[in-house]
DNA sequence: GCAATAGTGTCTTTCAGACAGTATGAC
DNA sequence: GTCATACTGTCTGAAAGACACTATTGC
């Protein structure tokens, strides 16, 4: 029935890296040198080895990408791409994760001799092989998952205020939330956030208390997003 | 820096198919005839035609194996399993899928030259390969759709009573609900069920109208299941 | 003083959860 | 009639959303 039940291909895994920057979610893209798409911006990934475990493989190229702790960021699978002429040199599947990174007080830049950049999601158009469409289950993904578990912390740095935490859903969900309902909720959460009984002066206003991640990684209830359900005819 | 970068390996995709029967949640396993784990249950599988893209290769696994129309059943991409040493025939890497049939009227078997069997889940242990691990995670993918999305209609056969809808949610989650309270919150939700107008007699008791799936997919205000977060220190 | 952000309190509405009571069939 | 299930209505408490108010800083 098989032509060749046993067809070889090659395997790599592509990351969709997210971080904040300047209250804008931006995405880690590299520019290809390569055929195919030389030129095009991709996301950053890489072939797997031959005895690596997909993770590892992930870990080893967000290491590299970012030139961080690789270890501490969150990492998780995504999906997995494999229709069959989505690359020109020949099968490739792509095992696709997401990483969240904090904050970085300092601008990373050319941790890799490939020219990686972080980039505004909102500018991002015309990516090189199906990486718009990882791209969009990234961000799909992670918007999701902000209502349901503590995510947003991932994108903050060890400790971190109220005020930053609700800034992270209102730039990855690109709306507006109420800063005093906000506080409440989350404060109110059990291990959500942890006082750390310190504070933090800003540029104005009244210093606010700072905070670390709470033992949490569900929520319940869940911060909720908005009622633009599909659930009409 | 790498060995070999162009590792080729070998894909395979695996079914986690669950449908309800007798009021217990059952998923399709097959006895293995072959070398590794001959004799052993394992989740209904296959490799992946050159040619052919990972959801078609699933969708093709499913009309195989539960001689159904596959074509109109629930399919999802679960995950990719691609530990180097899973299967010790050499590198390969499973893409799971999870599957919804409908509660079978006329009990499927032998549909296949593989002796393929509904299982009950709580029955099941010592799967072959990571199969328990795919298993694992394709019942908490259908337990944490089941609150949020529509996806216990894809349980249902074309029409349907409110009793048999929350029946799936029970069995599913293995939780009794309020049938009174459930009644109110699925009739309640725009767009998730339609009335047929039409009416069916049970066993015993008043007869039930009769419902279609409605053209929601996602469910706002979600369905809940319980308060058993991880919330706490 | 003003501007800006942090944080508290209060009211309203929505909705989950508990449960009384009625409706309609089979026997 | 009894029994079983379907369905409606009502009450309560939890929590989201709106928003007035106070607190603490830099200027």
């Amino acid at each position: 029935m098989n032509r060749r039940p046993h067809a070889p291909v090659r395997i790599t895994v592509d990351l969709v890296i997210l971080t904040i920057r300047a209250d804008r979610l931006h995405v880690l893209l590299v520019e290809r040198d390569n055929e195919p798409h030389q030129g095009a911006l991709a996301l950053p990934g890489g072939f797997v080895r031959p005895d690596e475990a997909l993770e590892d493989a992930a870990r080893r190229e967000l290491a590299e990408e970012t030139a961080l702790d690789g270890g501490r960021m969150h990492l998780e699978q995504l999906n997995a791409y494999g229709a069959p002429d989505r690359d020109p040199r020949g099968r490739i599947i792509t095992v696709a994760y997401l990483a969240i990174a904090p904050s970085l007080p300092t601008p990373v830049a050319g941790s890799d001799a490939r020219a990686a950049r972080w980039v505004p999601v909102e500018e991002i158009e015309g990516l090189a092989f199906d990486h718009d469409q990882i791209l969009a289950d990234g961000l799909e993904r992670a918007r999701s998952k902000l209502e349901s578990t503590t995510l947003a912390t991932a994108f903050c740095a060890d400790t971190f205020t109220i005020g930053e935490l609700r800034r992270v859903y209102e730039v990855v969900w690109g709306i507006a939330l109420d800063p005093r309902n906000f506080n409440r909720k989350v404060t109110s959460t059990d291990g959500f956030v942890l006082p750390t009984g310190e504070t933090r002066s800003q540029d104005t206003g009244r210093p606010a208390a700072l905070y670390r991640r709470g033992p949490a990684t569900t929520l319940y209830p869940a911060v909720l997003r908005e009622r633009l359900n599909s659930a009409h005819a």
